[in-house]
DNA sequence: GAAATAGTGTCTTTGAGACAGTATAAG
DNA sequence: CTTATACTGTCTCAAAGACACTATTTC
């Protein structure tokens, strides 16, 4: 084996390391409609984009996170003291002109939590964090660094998979309804879903158990359902896409 | 917005920083098999699993690379002389316990190209970058840091990808067959997939093109294709899976 | 009883799966 | 001719789509 010449060790990593972060799409049905977390930056002009709304997010801690999830969830918690939410990775964005800063990596995570299990933590203003509708002309509303962009990708991401995944249900605290659940599809998809469909499918997939019947206030009680796994959704054998089911 | 370069408040950036790499699982089909291209790493003992197997990749260098994605296709041209091939983002993979040198961030993405289209280029020593297969056992093969973890995941990706989209299709020079095409589906899913069926879908999906007939060696010449889009797959409406093929 | 919501039955349609068939080339 | 490969036709079947229907509660 050859043994090739290379620089010592330490010299070898003292080269210029790109700011880490991480940033947390968090989404939630409130009042009939998909809602995403936003914060607003602080307004001192020595920071980038000041007074602008931004995605949640922060520097990765070497010392106090072990992976990137946890910091993820670290951050997650600190805004809405949610502890277990549905968490994934939806990408990582860097490069050298995103943050003024100079070079940074994003990883972008997307959360799923039920509008009321949430409970607020803002800084000293109590409009540092609020709920901001997430719908199509999001793009318009010029959030801070590439954050237009990736909340576009994270709404792209949420809606194809609802097409063929229970994602939608971890929108939902258990126990849920049936209708809830469909509700949630709806409001996610921006159309109407059949209902008879939408039953045979969802209780095929079988990742739905029986609680009991529950009553939410309509005049009939329906069937309770929660979970089998909080971890992973299910996925169907197809997707949804009606043809004359339109918005 | 604009974006606008501006003294960083040195005070507030001083914090430790992960070192940042990016990492590539390039996939091809050769001798009827997938293989993922691997590098062996410095047998310095002062490095970190020296002499092991290893992704191909490295440090993002902040000063010759504008994004995560232009890291990735330097180190993959570097090593493979291919200019573009399909390229995605696989997922990202830090944490302070995954490299002995400290936190550390993995930016992972996943190429397919074509056996022909790649020249390898080794370091001193010809045994450097080899193709290795990918078959499930990987997992026993011990490769450097979690990068067996994250090739399971990369073949899973491709295998769950093959069901519903033209992925295949970029393991292939252009123009391709569609027994040609058939061929990559089945070695990919590791079983057999129906020739009526397979030519419907793919037909019906749209992503082809003719180019004429071409004579690829067999008794009779077949109708030669090359892609619509070389950037995206196709998506098709329902999986694959069948029922009494085996493999 | 009416009204509202929960849940079911059933016909149609789409597209995959299986497999037998035909077409075109080389020898 | 035979053989090998390219390509097609057709029957079956699973599951979604559409929509009318029944069931159970409150008022």
């Amino acid at each position: 084996l050859e043994i090739k010449t290379m620089p010592p060790r330490k010299s070898y990593l003292t080269f210029e390391r790109p700011l880490t972060t991480v940033d947390i799409v968090i989404f939630a049905v409130r009042d009939e409609s998909l809602q995403v977390l936003l914060v607003r930056r602080s307004s001192r002009d020595d920071d980038p984009f000041p007074g602008a709304w931004a995605l949640p997010g922060g520097f990765v801690d070497v010392h106090r996170d072990d992976t990137l999830e946890h910091a993820a969830r670290r951050k997650l918690f600190e805004k809405t003291s949610v502890k277990s939410p549905y968490l994934e990775q939806l990408g990582s964005w860097g490069g050298k002109q995103r943050d003024p800063r100079g070079w940074t990596t994003s990883h972008v995570y997307f959360a799923l939590v039920s509008a009321d299990s949430v409970s607020l933590v803002a800084g000293g203003n109590a409009e540092d964090v609020a709920w901001h509708p997430a719908v199509a002309p999001i793009g318009r509303k010029r959030l801070a660094f590439d954050h237009s962009e990736i909340l576009e990708i994270a709404i792209e991401r949420l809606q194809s998979k609802a097409e063929y995944t229970s994602l939608p249900a971890f929108l939902l605290d258990e126990p849920f309804t049936l209708p809830q659940l469909q509700r949630m599809y709806e409001i996610v998809l921006g159309r109407t879903v059949d209902k008879s469909g939408f039953r045979t499918r969802a209780l095929a997939a079988d990742f739905l158990i029986e609680t009991g019947e529950i009553d939410v206030g309509a005049p009939r009680p329906a069937m309770g359902y929660r979970l089998r796994d909080r971890k992973r959704p299910a996925i169907f054998p197809r997707t949804f896409s009606s043809r004359k089911h339109g918005s």
